[in-house]
DNA sequence: CGGTATTTGTCCGTATGTATA
DNA sequence: GTATACATACGGACAAATACC
C-alpha cells in the first residue's frame, strides 16, 4: 500500500489516499474516518505518520477531529455576504490564534481582511462569509445575512 | 519558561512566545529563528514540541522553513488587484495540494475563489492578490498588475 | 572539487493524560 | 467502571540538503 521508499513521504501518501476517498465521495461529509490505530494497521505505518497525514487534511480544512474521531468536514453555508463598495479592499490570510478563538474558527479556515477608507480593517471568518461586488452606487460594506 | 502543567500545551506556549517576538519586531522579516536544537535547550522541551510549534507558525503563514533553518516570512507585496464588478462573488479557503504546486503557494497561504456569472470559478493566490470594489459601472473582473 | 558540520526531514516507539462511549 | 480514542510529550535513529572550509 504505502511505499516508504518511493520518494514521496509516507504521511503524504496516506493523506493523498484519504483525500482521494473524500473527493470520490467514498467518505461523505460527516462520516468518520478509520481510527488512528486502524489506519496504522491498514496502511502499515506508525502512529506519528498517521497523525501527520490527518494534520495535513485538517490544515486544508477538509476534516475535523474530536475526541470521538476524525470526520469529513461538512460544507459550511455562507451565511453572510459583504458588499465590496468603491474603495473597499480585501485580502485573505490565516488567522492568528487569538482570532481563531474569537471567531470560533476551525483549523484550516482563513479569514478575510476588509479595509474601508478611513476605517480600521475588519477581520471576517472565511468559511461563513462571501464577498460580492456592488450593483450600482451601493453604499458599500453592508453585511446582509 | 515553559510550564507543561499550565493547561496550555507546551507547543502552544512556544509558538506564542515566538509569535510575540515577531510581532514585537525582535525577529525581523527574513531573519532566522533559533535552530530546533537550540530551541529545545532554550525552552526546555523536546524536539517534537519545538517542531509542532514551528508547524503552527508555518500554517499561519508567518514563517518559512528551508534546510538552512526557519525564517520570518517576508511580507508579500500584492501585485494584482481584482476588481469586484456587479454579480461577482468571492470566497476563500485553503488550497488543495495540486493548487499549491500549480501556484507555488507557500504553507499557510489561502486562495481566493472568484466566481463570475456564467464562468468557471477562478482560483487566485491569497498572498499576492487583493480584491477591490469597482468605482462606477466597471466591467468587473479585470486584473490589473 | 571534496569532505565535514550543521540543520531540517522523516519515522518509529513508548508513556501518560483526558474526554467520550 | 472499563474500554476506546485522541492529545501531549519525550526520546532516538537515520536520511538528505545546505553551507563552509
Amino acid at each position: 500500500m504505502i511505499d516508504p521508499h518511493s520518494g514521496v513521504p509516507s504521511y503524504h501518501q496516506v493523506a493523498d489516499r484519504i483525500r482521494a476517498q473524500i473527493d470520490a465521495g467514498e467518505l461523505a461529509p460527516g462520516e468518520y474516518l478509520l481510527t488512528e490505530p486502524a489506519m496504522e494497521h491498514v496502511f502499515g505505518v506508525g502512529r506519528a505518520t498517521v497523525r501527520r497525514a490527518i494534520d495535513i487534511l485538517r490544515n486544508e480544512g477538509r476534516v475535523v477531529t474530536t475526541r470521538r474521531g476524525t470526520q469529513v468536514r461538512e460544507r459550511q453555508p455562507r451565511v453572510a455576504e459583504v458588499v465590496m463598495g468603491p474603495g473597499v479592499r480585501a485580502t485573505t490570510r490565516m488567522p492568528s490564534d487569538l482570532e481563531k478563538r474569537a471567531m470560533s474558527l476551525g483549523p484550516g479556515v482563513p479569514v478575510f481582511v476588509v479595509e474601508r477608507p478611513g476605517q480600521e480593517p475588519e477581520v471576517l471568518p472565511g468559511d461563513r462569509v462571501a464577498l460580492v461586488g456592488h450593483d450600482e452606487q451601493g453604499e458599500g460594506g453592508s453585511t446582509s445575512s
